[in-house]
DNA sequence: GTTTCGTTTGACAGCGCTGTCAGATTGCTG
DNA sequence: CAGCAATCTGACAGCGCTGTCAAACGAAAC
């Protein structure tokens, strides 16, 4: 109980005013136990009585002790890092959410997130991902979309045992975690909203076919014009790429038609920003002469004009969901459930109005 | 030469098909030479022989060695990690460049970056700062505007000896790392096209008062009057804190003034976009009856309509040097300019106009 | 009072790397 | 060719923590 520290662990006494950092030696000579006892508490093992994980606890505090991660991850193997692999998109108020909603479980669960993005298409992505994994030694991987989309990625990561929580509407094996909203769902109300109002000819832009969540929505157009008995017409819906330009050229194509459609739900806002553009170019009057939505509710949607009718996702929940099963499954938990289904929300604002 | 790995590191055989990653250890045994000689070859440090140094790549490229980063810290007292502060703020475009400059900067140079957001004000700002910098082990730090801006932030890490860098107007010591662009010389660019544009009651949306921008942004705008021998008028300056909203606001008031400004100069391009919604929606023609110009070129500015006339900084190569320079100064190699200025650029587009 | 078995605790050996320092080698000078 | 400094290389001791395993302890069973 004597000789602990018999290496010398405080002696240098440098100049630097900082007082060393307190070591599990220290507090393990405070609390009069050995080391091991003092890690079994840090790390809340069971077998410690309770009296002693008190007298532990308070020179933890006194000692404003805090374990080393270099030291813990080199003798337990485990880094207690986190990768989130994304799509450097230009779209960013997606990632803010998820990136805030991922850090906030993380932190209090002492992991660190890793961010590594990656721009798409990447012929490369398998090798960049491995090193990824391998320099940033992460313990596991948040995939949100479209990362999880990408047959590549996933099959990469299960071959590697990096547990990974994708945030995508992709099928996947039941016991990998995957967190989703029902896409299909929301698309089919908003449909139906422009329906009630009146709406016959809608027009559809498409999202970039990679993504798992573009044929959700589109499932969710089709489904809703069959609902309510409307034929539907291929020439009303044009493929899109969710970002602006492409949505403003979908936009373009619709209204060129001999006999245009009065409502454009297009797949995401930015695209639904780009038919705005467009309708405005054109002068055409947004809702009164066309009625518009988009799909995810970005800060964006309320910036331009007029505020745009859309769905809102709980991006933050989600992420914050992914985080958590893969910080349990990590601790050796078991997900309490690995497949999760999100609730969309339609948003009215003014881009859409009943056609009259 | 011959003991080595005595200690029986590959010993385990596991079920595990990836094969155990190699050691320094396996290194020194396949290139013939001690542990210590492949570490000073890794590590880039003199007095190794040539030929010696051939011989060590040549098998650390064929076990496909990747030293072990806790390792690393654990001995060398080094992380290799650096954290981004930043402001929580709803406006992410500037900091998804700030993210991909500095995460260019410190992939290739073996850094980590890890984020700490914050949401001001925080009374708390110090004890945070305080434990991230202690659970994260950083080296040092990059603090993007406004964080650099606080008086407190960079005093705090200051004391704790941690080296940072600072994407901010404020003026810094000498040896402090600093990036910044010249935000007074852009406000007085983009205000003298205003006024060469035939306007004369320009108005002018003053940023956070917190924000070292702020003061600068209005600097220019002010000398640009002056220069051009416009009288100053109080009146048609407005407090605004950069968000939509206040933008809003402000140019509410700004409207509602008996004779009103035939243009609006705001300090940022949220505020600018806030002031086209209240144009908008009072039924004014922009730029036709109100000119409308912003700042900082967000990926939004081409998004609304008209496309806004506003600043470009070049914010992924201002983080790209502050990451650079952090890392420099990590190594210890002096940096070349702690102070660096990047210039910004007037971008003219369609919500400005000449006054008719 | 003793035996038994489960609970609690501690000693100790690494984890893979770098810093220190001493020894080996080389290249010059006289 | 000795003598000496400069250059190279290696042995070894940690860094702070966790895993293993054995010892100590305590309560229940005999």
């Amino acid at each position: 109980m004597e000789s602990l520290r018999e290496s010398g662990h405080k002696m240098k006494q440098k100049s630097k005013p900082a007082r060393p950092k307190a070591t599990i030696f220290d507090v393990a000579e405070h609390a009069g136990v050995s080391i091991k006892t003092v890690s079994r508490v840090v790390n809340k093992e069971p077998n410690v009585r309770q009296q002693t994980r008190d007298k532990v606890l308070e020179s933890v505090g006194a000692l404003r002790y805090q374990p080393n991660a270099a030291a813990r991850e080199l003798s337990g193997k485990r880094s207690r890092i986190i990768g989130l692999i994304y799509e450097n998109a230009e779209e960013f108020s997606y990632l803010n959410d998820v990136f805030n909603g991922a850090l906030g479980i993380c932190e209090p669960a002492g992991f660190s997130l890793l961010l590594r993005p990656l721009t798409l298409p990447d012929p490369d992505i398998a090798d960049r991902i491995r090193q990824f994994a391998t320099n940033a030694r992460v313990e596991g991987v948040v995939l949100p979309a479209p990362m999880g989309d990408l047959p590549g990625v996933a099959a990469l990561l299960r071959e590697m045992r990096i547990p990974f929580a994708a945030i995508t509407p992709r099928e996947a094996d039941p016991d990998e975690i995957n967190i989703h909203c029902n896409d299909e769902a929301a698309s089919f109300s908003l449909t139906e909203l422009l329906i009630e109002q009146g709406h016959r000819a809608i027009g559809f832009i498409k999202g970039h076919p990679d993504h798992g969540a573009s044929a959700k929505r589109f499932a969710g157009y089709r489904r809703a014009l069959k609902t309510h008995w409307i034929a539907y017409a291929p020439r009303l819906v044009r493929q899109g790429y969710f970002d602006f330009d492409s949505g403003r050229a979908a936009t373009g194509r619709l209204l060129d038609l001999a006999e245009p459609p009065s409502a454009i739900l297009a797949s995401n806002d930015d695209m639904a920003a780009g038919a705005i553009f467009e309708a405005r170019e054109r002068g055409l009057a947004v809702p009164g002469e066309l009625s518009i939505a988009g799909f995810d509710d970005t800060r964006f949607s309320t910036r331009i004009w007029p505020p745009l009718t859309t769905v809102r996702q709980p991006i933050i929940q989600m992420a914050q969901t992914a985080a958590a099963l893969l910080i349990d499954k990590l601790n050796g938990r078991a997900p309490a459930a690995p497949r999760t289904t999100f609730e969309c929300e339609v948003v009215i604002r003014d881009s859409t109005a009943p056609l009259c």
